[in-house]
This record gives structure tokens, C-alpha cells and sequence, in this order.
DNA sequence: AGCACGCCGACT
DNA sequence: GTCGGCGTGCTC
């Protein structure tokens, strides 16, 4: 009987390839092994998924290839995937990719070697045909093997495989589809092998030294009083350091067969130390409770779902370490997922101080290798908590007991910019009830959705609303910069004498109000640690005529440039185009182009006049992009190095710092009037979480106080921000979303087309929406209209927005439908260089 | 989505 | 004859 395997290959196809099973591939090929298969003229690697027993396609091709012996993707886990794939209209063999780090997205490369007809007197035939030809060939009789890739780049010729393929033709050369590396391979390192070490043949080749000889004697005597059992094999390099000798005496003792050497794989790993403080540190009460509920959860066996609103200050880590020990001790495994942005040593190092061995992370900076083994010791039960962003909710660990979602409402879980387009919490949710694990959902500000969930009783809530040593949340006054900028205008204008008071018309406000000044004086007269917030990096995020009203704007998109100071030049922070300004306005050629908007390296630039001997830290995107830069940043603010710590909202995330008591928000407004349903949410959120750095030391340490600048001194947002009450915010933006219909009301589709004909781009919004009308009535469509940012990296953007009441469609089933039919009706009529973008629950509207 | 194939027009 | 551009259809 013949059988049968469905492969998901790494291909933006919403579709599986069904293979024959040779008959010697059997006992391997089984769900869940990777795969090497024929697709076109190429092999790819991608995953078992099926074992069909029978196929109605009549072509079928074999596998080539089973790469694992074992599978490397549980099923648990792929049936996670399946839901991820369904759910967020992405191919399933997508997902995979997205889950399973490398060694799964691999294709074969296209390899050319010389056969015995091709002579140099056949290349210079062919060079009275074409020089670019003959060239090409050339380069392959003098390499003797080389890929198509290199060929392609080195003749400039754009269809090199058809040129390649007459060759073949001809007899003159040979093709083949080669396979990179089935996976980056472990690293090794050289160890003493114990097992075939003679301490005979040592002590023979001692007695053969001269005197002279002093380092390889030490060589051998050394490695003669380690003993060591196998399991702890001795490295060289230690071998070497203890004694030492040098590399060079070690070979030559190996060469002669006297010191037995053998390669041992390592898993590269980091190190992260431990912190001692944190070690002793005893629950109070409210984090008892909390932690009580979620053990006593775990024992039940059957899984639920958590909401810890706990307040900045009040301890959650401590909850989330003890809660993770209680699902060790139970034999099973945890995964924290953490924002890319919070996932720093510092934070990691609260984990390992615990968990020692037992912690694996995995972050974006990690290598192909690193990354594999880290899913590797997952898979194999050798670590049983795994750290890290988004991604690690697809950790292949068994047995699972626990997920903790810390900052649940964090943006960042969303993956907007690929897909899929998944949300990371919200599969952790999923995969809970898949595996009856325990989700946590933490957060000091959670997002509406988690709240409404909590209250419609889908979710526990859990409450932490005291700080620890219960200290006192921070003071929080709102400075009115329209006023304070009439305030300072005048004071200007009575310091000029008259005739000098018209250079005031392009008078700009300090970034920074008097009383934030004071208060800054204060702080550093005191040696206190100051943070302060401002969400936009650069210099200036516009620059104008202050003539015409030209603004510098970017080639690609429809966004303003920003102007940064260091290279002085601008740059788009959505394509990254780079240039320098215009001297004169290309509009009117006059010569006033202004730099507007507030920058961090403005701020920086005015602390610097302002307080010229403190010591300002400046940390967003630019000063962290080097590797350890974001965490020096924080140790160097954290010991006392700097007196003022500023950025952008990763000066929100970091951990606590007892030395701040005062906290600055240079510009409240940035998010709040963004067009977006989410912006009152977004800033409310972000203020608090700044806020609450302030203040957070001992018993002994003073209050903490925050300032906030803003144009908006009526906004009731801010309002609830300085009364530190979330429950009104939250009771009135569900209010709001209600009677808007989003989230958590109704569920969210946003359809995006995208190309670089605006009009092709356009007429497939308006079928895409057309298609749409015929959806039943619960299915509601806003749009098509353009993008609020109608044009990025050259392509035009249009969305259709889609939503559904969830009281109507609880499951999401019809929506799901709808846009499925939607889809497929789409694709029998596409249009050449236009995308369709599903993106369920988008994090933003923009 | 890639990618090959086939057809057309520009160029030498 | 060469070569790129572009539309079309396929990938088990």
C-alpha cells in the first residue's frame, strides 16, 4: 500500500503538498519531523504535518530527505499552530516558521562544475556569441564549482539560470540542487579525553623532557593532578591556563598520541549571574493571596486563566518566581513571556538567581545557533522555563504548568509587520486551555480587553493594589504648556526693547516648563535620581518653512522626516531613508527652515544649557541599538553615574530604581491625539508606567513626584492619570468603546492593500469592499478609505476596517467567514503588484 | 509569494 | 542574436 506524507513548506500559499513515502523513509517519516522535498525546480525543508492515506493529486513526487530522527515539533504544539494559522488567516507552514527557529526555512542552491567539453577553446567561441556568456563560463572553468547566486552577481545578467540551462544543454556544464546544512551544527569545544588517557604514557614522555622544557612539563604534571570524571571532561583552554603552556606544546603532546584530545558539544548559552538581594525576599500578604490562587490552580489541574492588576511597585515578579517554583516542583515546565523591550539582563537575572540552569531565553539578538539550541534544550526536558518575547509562546516544552504574560498589555505582542500576524497573549490564552496550563496575564495597566474579560468572568481577577512597604504612589501635577508659553512669551517680550521684539515671531518654547526646571534643581541639589519621558527620538520631528509652510518630508512615505543632531541630517523613522535638509525651502527658496517639535536630543540639548553640570543619560532607539547598550544604560543610571535618565518609552520599562523621586513627562500629548481608538488607552497606560518608577525606594525614602507637560490640561485621560484612578479611566473608555463598537465590544478586522500603483491599490480596496457588502449584517465594514499613513517604503496603503459585535458572533466564526470568502473570491482576481492583508486584531488602526 | 517560460521590442 | 521587461501560470 502506498503512503502518503503533507508537507507545510515555508511558501505564502495557503496550501500543503502531499508526497509519496519511499519505501525505505517509512519508520521516519512521521508527523512533526522536518522534510526535504522536491518543489519545482527547487528542494525545500519544511514539516510533516499529515500522513494522508490517500491523495486525489496524480503527480506526486517522493520525499527526499527526513532530517529528524525524532520529531522536533510536538503535537501539542502543531496543533497550536493549526489554530494560530486559522485564526490569523496565515499559511500554516508560516506559522511553523515563525515557531520553529531556522533549519526549517532552508532551499537548495542551485551549484554549476565544468564538464570535459568546456575548454578555454570553447569560451572563446561562445565569446563571439555574447562576452557576458562567455564570461560566465569562464568563471566556472576557473572555480571548478561555484553557485548560480555568485554567477548572477558577478555577470550582472538577470536571467542567469536560463543562460545556465542552455549550457546544460549544450554538455558544457553540470547543474545540481545542493542542500545547505540540515542545522547549524552545536558548538564544541577541545577536551582531555579521559577515557583514553594513559597516565603511563604522561609519565613516559615526562621522563623524555630536557630540564629546559619548564611549560610542557607543566602540562603534563598539571593535567595529572586533575582527575576528572567523564561527565566533567577538562578543556583544553583550562588545561592550558592552569598550567601555562601554550596551545602550540598541547598539539605537538596530541600529534605524539600522549595526550589524548576529543571535540565535545556545548550548548552556547549565556550567562546572566545571579543577584543575591532578591534571593531572601518574603511575600507580604496580598502577594500570598495572589500567589494562592494560582497554586492552588495548578494542583486543580485544569488549567484557567489569570488577570493580575497588580500596581507598579507591588511585587508581581516575586509572584510570578514563586508561582513558577510551585510548577517545577510538580514536574512541570513555564514559559515567561516578556516585551522585547523589559527583556534586559537585569530582569532575566531575577529568573536565573531562582532557577539557575533551569532558565532558558531567547531573544531577537540571538544567533541562528544560539536560538536552535535553545529550542533544542527545551524540547529535550534539559531546561523547563523559557524566557523571552512573543515568539517563546511557541516553546516546544512538554508538560506544561504555567504561562506568565507579564505587561499583558503591551503592543509589542502584537506582530504587526509580518506574518502572522499573531498575538502572543492571546495564544498564550489558547494554548493554556489546549494544555490545561495556567496563564497569568500581569499587568499594572491592563489593557481593556483583559478587564472586560476579567468581568464577563472569562478571566480571575486577581489584585495587587498596595506597593511594597507599602510605599505611598507619587503626586502627580499637570503643567499647562499652552499658558506656560503666553507666560514666557511675555516675559520675553518685556525683557526686548521694542524695536527688537519682532525677531519674536519665531520664538520657541523651552521643552521644559519652569516648574519641571525647579523641580530638576531640586533633584540634583539633593544627588536624587531624576527620569524623564519623552516618546520621540531625534532632534525634531519636523522641519518647516517657517515662510511657506513647506515641510521636509519623506520620498518613500507620507510621513515628516525627523532631523537628528548627531549626524545632522534627517531621517524617515518608518523607511529609514536618510538625507540631508534642504538649505534654502525648495518651495520658495527662502532661507528659514526651522526645526519644530520636541525630540529626546532636544531635551537633551536644553538640559545641557539649563543644568550644564548634571549628568544626563539619553536612551532610545539611537543609543541602544548597540548590543548591551540598553542594559549598560540602565546599570550606569542604576549606580549613580548620571543624575537624569531620558528617553523614549523604554525609560518606563526598566526595572526599579530606589534613587528616583522625580519623574518628568516632557510631552503628555504625542499619543493622545493619534487618530487611533486605542490612544486614550496607550497613553494612560504609558503615563502610569512612568509614573510609577517615582518614588519606589525603602521606608525611609522621600515621595515620589511626577510632572506632566501638556497642550490638553482639560483632558479627562490626564485627569485620572494624576488621580492615580484606573478604575474611572477604564469604566469610562469601555463606555466609550461601547458605544463606538471596538474592542472589547466587537471584534476587529483590518484589511490592508498595498503596492505601488495607487490606483491598482485603490480598485482592490473597492472589490475587496464590494465583496464585503454581501456579508451578513452582523459583518459591519468601515472604509475603504487610505491609510491615516497613506504611503510606506514606496507602496500606497488602503484599509477596510471589519468588525463584528461579539454578543453576535461570540466565537468569531462568521467574521472569520466572511473574510475567508472574502479572500478566496479576491484571489481569483488579482491584480498584479497588490497585496491583501488580513490582520485580525490589530493592535492600531494606523 | 517566487520563479520559469514565452513573447515582444530595443539594441548591436 | 542577445537581453531585459512583463504577463501568465504553476508549485504535490
Amino acid at each position: 500500500m502506498k503512503r502518503y506524507a503533507d508537507v507545510a513548506l515555508p511558501v505564502h500559499l495557503d496550501r500543503q503538498f502531499t508526497y509519496l513515502v519511499p519505501p525505505d523513509m517509512e519508520q521516519s517519516a512521521v508527523v512533526g519531523v522536518r522534510a526535504v522535498v522536491p518543489f519545482g525546480r527547487k528542494y525545500l525543508s519544511g514539516l510533516i504535518v499529515d500522513l494522508p492515506t490517500t491523495s486525489s493529486f496524480a503527480h506526486l513526487k517522493p520525499l527526499h530527505d527526513v532530517l529528524d530522527p525524532a520529531p522536533v515539533m510536538p503535537l501539542e504544539l502543531l496543533a497550536l499552530c493549526r489554530w494560530v494559522a486559522g485564526y490569523y488567516f496565515a499559511p500554516l507552514g508560516e506559522v511553523l516558521k515563525a515557531a520553529i527557529p531556522h533549519g526549517f526555512s532552508m532551499a537548495s542552491t542551485r551549484r554549476l562544475c565544468p564538464l570535459p567539453p568546456l575548454t578555454h577553446t570553447a569560451v572563446e567561441n561562445a565569446r563571439k556569441g555574447s562576452a557576458r556568456r562567455a564570461d560566465v563560463l569562464a568563471m566556472i572553468l576557473e572555480k571548478g564549482d561555484c553557485s548560480a547566486a555568485e554567477l548572477q552577481r558577478k555577470s550582472g545578467l538577470s536571467n542567469i539560470n536560463a543562460v545556465l540551462n542552455d549550457f546544460v544543454r549544450d554538455g558544457l556544464i553540470g547543474s545540481e540542487e545542493r542542500m545547505p546544512r540540515a542545522s547549524a551544527s552545536l558548538k564544541t569545544i577541545e577536551c582531555i579525553d579521559n577515557e583514553h588517557l594513559s597516565v603511563a604514557t604522561i609519565e613516559h614522555a615526562l621522563g623524555l623532557l630536557t630540564t629546559r622544557q619548564k611549560k610542557a612539563r607543566a602540562i603534563l604534571e598539571t593535567l595529572l593532578t586533575v582527575n576528572r570524571g567523564n561527565d566533567a571532561l577538562l578543556p583544553v583552554n583550562e588545561l592550558l591556563r592552569a598550567s601555562g603552556g601554550s596551545l602550540r606544546t598541547l598539539r605537538e603532546f596530541a600529534a605524539a598520541g600522549v595526550v589524548p584530545i576529543l571535540r565535545k558539544e556545548v550548548p552556547r548559552r549565556q550567562e546572566f549571574g545571579t543577584e543575591l538581594q532578591t534571593l531572601t525576599i518574603v511575600l507580604n500578604a496580598c502577594q500570598k493571596n495572589v500567589l494562592g490562587a494560582l497554586t492552588a490552580a495548578q494542583d486543580a489541574d485544569k488549567g484557567g486563566t489569570f488577570l493580575l492588576h497588580g500596581v507598579t511597585g507591588s511585587g508581581k515578579t516575586q509572584v510570578y518566581i514563586e508561582a513558577i517554583r510551585h510548577c517545577l516542583a510538580a514536574g512541570k515546565s513555564a514559559i515567561v513571556l516578556v516585551p522585547e523591550i523589559s527583556l534586559t539582563p537585569q530582569m532575566v537575572r531575577r529568573f536565573t538567581s531562582h532557577f539557575g540552569d533551569e532558565v532558558i531565553v531567547v531573544h531577537s539578538r540571538m544567533s541562528a545557533g544560539e536560538r536552535q539550541d535553545a529550542w533544542r534544550l527545551a524540547a529535550r526536558g534539559k531546561c523547563r522555563i523559557v524566557i523571552g518575547p512573543r515568539s517563546a509562546i511557541f516553546a516546544p516544552l512538554a508538560h506544561l504548568g504555567l504561562i506568565v504574560v507579564d505587561e499583558e498589555h503591551e503592543a509589542s505582542y502584537k506582530q504587526f509587520d509580518s506574518s502572522p500576524r499573531y498575538n502572543a497573549r492571546d495564544v498564550a490564552v489558547v494554548r493554556g486551555g489546549q494544555t490545561h496550563a495556567v496563564v497569568v496575564l500581569g499587568s499594572a495597566t491592563p489593557s481593556a480587553e483583559s478587564l472586560w474579560n476579567a468581568a464577563e468572568g472569562k478571566y480571575t481577577l486577581l489584585h495587587m493594589p498596595t506597593r511594597i512597604d507599602d510605599v505611598p504612589l507619587p503626586a502627580i501635577v499637570l503643567v499647562d504648556m499652552t499658558a506656560e508659553r503666553k507666560r514666557d512669551y511675555a516675559a520675553r517680550k518685556e525683557a526686548l526693547p521694542p524695536e527688537e521684539r519682532g525677531r519674536l515671531r519665531n520664538f520657541m518654547q523651552s521643552s521644559l516648563s519652569s516648574l519641571l526646571r525647579e523641580k530638576i534643581a531640586d533633584r540634583l541639589s539633593r544627588g536624587e535620581g531624576i527620569i524623564l519621558l519623552q516618546n520621540r527620538r531625534g532632534f525634531a520631528p519636523f522641519v518647516e518653512c517657517s515662510d511657506c509652510g513647506y515641510v521636509e518630508m519623506c520620498e518613500n512615505c507620507n510621513v515628516t522626516m525627523t532631523y537628528h543632531l548627531a549626524k545632522k541630517h534627517l531621517r524617515c523613522h518608518y523607511c529609514g531613508l536618510v538625507r540631508p535638509p534642504h538649505v534654502q525651502c525648495p518651495t520658495c527658496g527662502g532661507p528659514n527652515l526651522a526645526l519644530r517639535g520636541i525630540g529626546t536630543q532636544k531635551v537633551e540639548e536644553e538640559l545641557h544649557s539649563y543644568f550644564p553640570e548634571a549628568k544626563v543619560l539619553r536612551m532610545d532607539l539611537d543609543t541602544t541599538v548597540r548590543k548591551g547598550a540598553h542594559d549598560r544604560l540602565l546599570q550606569a543610571f542604576g549606580n549613580g553615574d548620571a543624575d537624569i535618565l531620558l528617553g523614549t518609552q523604554m525609560v518606563a520599562k526598566g526595572l526599579d530604581f530606589a534613587r528616583v523621586t522625580l519623574v518628568g513627562v516632557i510631552s503628555a500629548d504625542t499619543q493622545l491625539l493619534l487618530p487611533d481608538f486605542r490612544a486614550s488607552e496607550r497613553t494612560f497606560q504609558l503615563l502610569t508606567q512612568v509614573a510609577g518608577r517615582a518614588g519606589r525606594g525603602g521606608e525611609s525614602a522621600r515621595k515620589g513626584e511626577v510632572v506632566i507637560q501638556t497642550h490638553q490640561p482639560g483632558n479627562t485621560t490626564l485627569a485620572h492619570v494624576i488621580d492615580h484612578n484606573g478604575e474611572a479611566f477604564y469604566r469610562e473608555e469601555l463606555l466609550t468603546r461601547r458605544e463606538l463598537s471596538y474592542p472589547p465590544f466587537a471584534r476587529l478586522a483590518l484589511v490592508e492593500t498595498r503596492g505601488e500603483d495607487e490606483e491598482a491599490v485603490r480598485k482592490t480596496a473597492e472589490g475587496f469592499a464590494s465583496i464585503l457588502k454581501s456579508a451578513p449584517p452582523s459583518v459591519r465594514m468601515l472604509g475603504p478609505a487610505p491609510a491615516v499613513i497613506s504611503r510606506v517604503n514606496r507602496k500606497y496603503r488602503w484599509h477596510i476596517i471589519v468588525k463584528c459585535e461579539k454578543d453576535q458572533d461570540p466565537s468569531g466564526l462568521a467574521m472569520r467567514r466572511v473574510l475567508q470568502g472574502a479572500l478566496r473570491r479576491q484571489e481569483e482576481h488579482p491584480r498584479r503588484g497588490v497585496q491583501v492583508i488580513v490582520d485580525m486584531d490589530p493592535a492600531g488602526l494606523m
